[in-house]
DNA sequence: GAGTTTGAAACT
DNA sequence: CAGTTTCAAACTC
């Protein structure tokens, strides 16, 4: 939605000329040949390039005819229909917001496997469109591998990319839009939709994800102005694989799905990094600064999130790049061997927090995978994998002297109310710091506010941002409105299942740009029909006990008996207007 | 910008 | 599984 505006069509309009132009770039048999150089093997490369193609030639054209591929797989032809719509829509710049909402939402009955993949629409309008691209190339008899196609079901919402892509003026294509988790958080944020500003270091990443079943290849075309990002980005499945019928992104054809982007970065590394945090809007993706581990260990935020290094790393011998893919991909599978989650989101976000109503977001609803180990940081600070993910510390926790702003491992699960109370407790020391890492967050709060005002515009909010999210009035603690606010955050992680809070960038970061993103379109079916206790402050269903296994009570951080304590908080906590949209 | 702190990741 | 080391981000000055 992010492409649309008040300027309605002309902004469409400027959107196709970029994209076609892009589109024409990477048609470009050179264009292509670069990009499936290092793919060439992975069948989900080429897939992925195909289905960037496609993606831009339908914005280009225009076509609606996705739809009419209702047995491509799942995921997908739920996309594309969906996409189809919203393109309508578009047009008709009038519902823009339906389409990543609504519209995904609405369509849901219409398709086959609509319960499964319900959410993983949601998340990606963008895949969808590839999607609808894929089924074309299908017919120019271009292979779509199977990988490619559930990515697809995960493909980001269209309507976010398109602005990210877009702007006119961008030199920057960093597609950041997509992303999926992972991608998100490197992709996105940043960018306002309005203003839509591509930080031109930011060139396209390669974003594997590992759980991820969709992939999705922004075409940031240009490769020119880009460095020939080509960004892909893969959306995790919102479930659990397993449960959504969707293989685990294990493959490594899957992974090898990435951006290719780009094999200029390399030089002066340290230069392009001064350069991006210099940059108006650095925070845009990932960058890393490795120097040891040749960003092949998770200790590489980029390697880590499933993204090849980009210019703006500041890594030395780095292997994390399209050009040695083999290698990227044959360490990543070793690393999965050992741990087979290693590449998954570290922070899930309970069902509940999903829920459309802005009071329903509760910090408390997701939680990290893991927990944290913290034993100086308090968790007050973004050593904390919980606190830099925005959210709560839970069961899973073995830190000392949790502190956690978006909710103590002891219980405190809901931050935001607590806080209040139990803020008092912090010590200004605490509070400082916390509120150094918010400084931003206080920006954010505004269009979270009013989310629907800014939602369609995150183009990707995907991402890590979420953190940024919770915001606190950066000077004081958070304020009650805020409450909703850092739960909203791992709403904002597109994925309500899972997220890749690990790439979240650092909240400065993406406060500004960071543009909300409505839970509930990321939301999954299974999650919404079945909403957590947690879910909502204001909607408490009746099948609010029914939470999807994977959101166990830990994953809330909260225990058995704690549960209740919480939602009695929770449900006390009327709504909060400033946080409920009015419209 | 350099140095320190921190905790996850990796290793033993 | 626990302890230690390595690593790079986060943070401080």
């Amino acid at each position: 939605m992010s492409h649309t505006n008040q300027s309605g069509e002309a902004a469409e309009c400027d959107w196709e000329s970029l994209i076609t132009t892009e589109l024409l770039n990477f048609d470009s048999p050179n264009n292509a040949n670069t990009y499936r150089k290092s793919l060439t093997p992975r069948t989900a490369y080429y897939t992925s390039i195909t289905s960037l193609q496609q993606q831009f030639g339908c914005i280009v054209q225009g076509e609606g005819n996705e739809m009419d591929n209702p047995s491509t797989q799942p995921g997908e032809g739920s996309c594309l229909t969906e996409f189809a719509e919203c393109q309508d829509r578009t047009a008709s710049s009038s519902q823009e917001n339906d389409c990543l909402g609504g519209t995904l939402s609405q369509k849901t009955s219409s398709e086959p496997a609509s319960h499964m993949y319900r959410g993983m629409r949601r998340r990606c309008l963008v895949f969808e469109m590839v999607g609808g691209r894929r089924k074309h190339l299908d017919e120019n008899s271009i292979s779509v591998s199977p990988t490619l196609t559930q990515s697809d079901g995960n493909t980001p919402s269209v309507d976010k990319q398109p602005n990210s892509i877009r702007t006119p003026s961008d030199s920057s294509r960093c597609i950041l839009p997509g992303i999926g988790l992972h991608l998100n958080a490197l992709a996105s944020a940043p960018k306002d939709l309005k203003v839509v500003k591509h930080d031109a270091s930011i060139p396209g990443r390669l974003v594997i994800a590992p759980g991820s079943t969709a992939t999705f290849r922004s075409a940031m075309a240009d490769q020119d102005s880009f460095h020939q990002p080509l960004a892909l980005a893969t959306v995790e499945p919102d479930i659990d694989p397993s449960d959504s019928g969707l293989p685990h992104v294990e493959d490594p054809n899957q992974s090898s799905a990435m951006v290719v982007y780009d094999e200029f970065n390399q030089n002066s590394p340290k230069k392009k990094r001064r350069r991006l945090e210099n940059d108006a809007e650095p925070e845009a993706c990932k960058r890393c600064n490795c120097k040891k581990s040749k960003c092949l260990k998770l200790y590489c935020e980029c390697f880590a999130a499933g993204v090849y290094c980009v210019e703006p790393c500041s890594c030395q011998d780095c292997f994390n790049k399209p050009i040695h893919e083999d290698t990227v991909l044959a360490t990543r599978k070793q690393i999965e061997s050992r741990n087979p989650l290693a590449f998954a989101p570290k922070v899930i976000r309970s069902a509940d927090s999903a829920t459309e109503d802005d009071s329903s977001k509760t910090p408390a609803s997701a939680r990290h995978k893991r927990g944290c180990n913290c034993k100086k940081s308090g968790c007050l600070k973004k050593y904390c994998e919980c606190y830099q993910g925005g959210v709560g510390c839970s069961i899973n926790c073995r830190c000392e002297g949790c502190k956690n702003a978006f909710g103590r491992k002891d219980g405190s699960i809901f931050m935001g109310l607590e806080a209040e109370f139990e803020d008092d407790e912090i010590d200004a020391q605490d509070r400082s710091s916390r509120d150094g890492n918010k400084h931003k967050a206080v920006i954010q709060n505004e269009t979270e506010q009013n989310p629907e005002s800014a939602p369609p515009a995150t183009p990707l909010s995907f991402g890590r941002p979420l953190v940024q999210r919770h915001s606190f009035s950066s000077k004081k603690k958070p304020p009650r409105s805020s409450l909703p606010t850092i739960g909203s955050s791992s709403g904002l992680y597109a994925i309500p299942g899972l997220v890749k809070p690990q790439f979240l960038p650092p909240q400065s970061k993406f406060d500004r740009h960071f543009e909300t993103v409505q839970e509930d379109e990321l939301l999954p079916d299974i999650l919404q029909g079945n909403r957590s206790p947690i879910s909502g402050i204001k909607s408490l269903s009746p099948n609010s006990k029914r939470v999807s296994p994977p959101h166990s009570h830990s994953d809330l951080g909260i225990s058995p008996g704690r549960r209740s304590s919480r939602k009695l908080i929770l449900q006390s906590i009327p709504s909060f207007p400033s946080l409920t949209p009015q419209h």
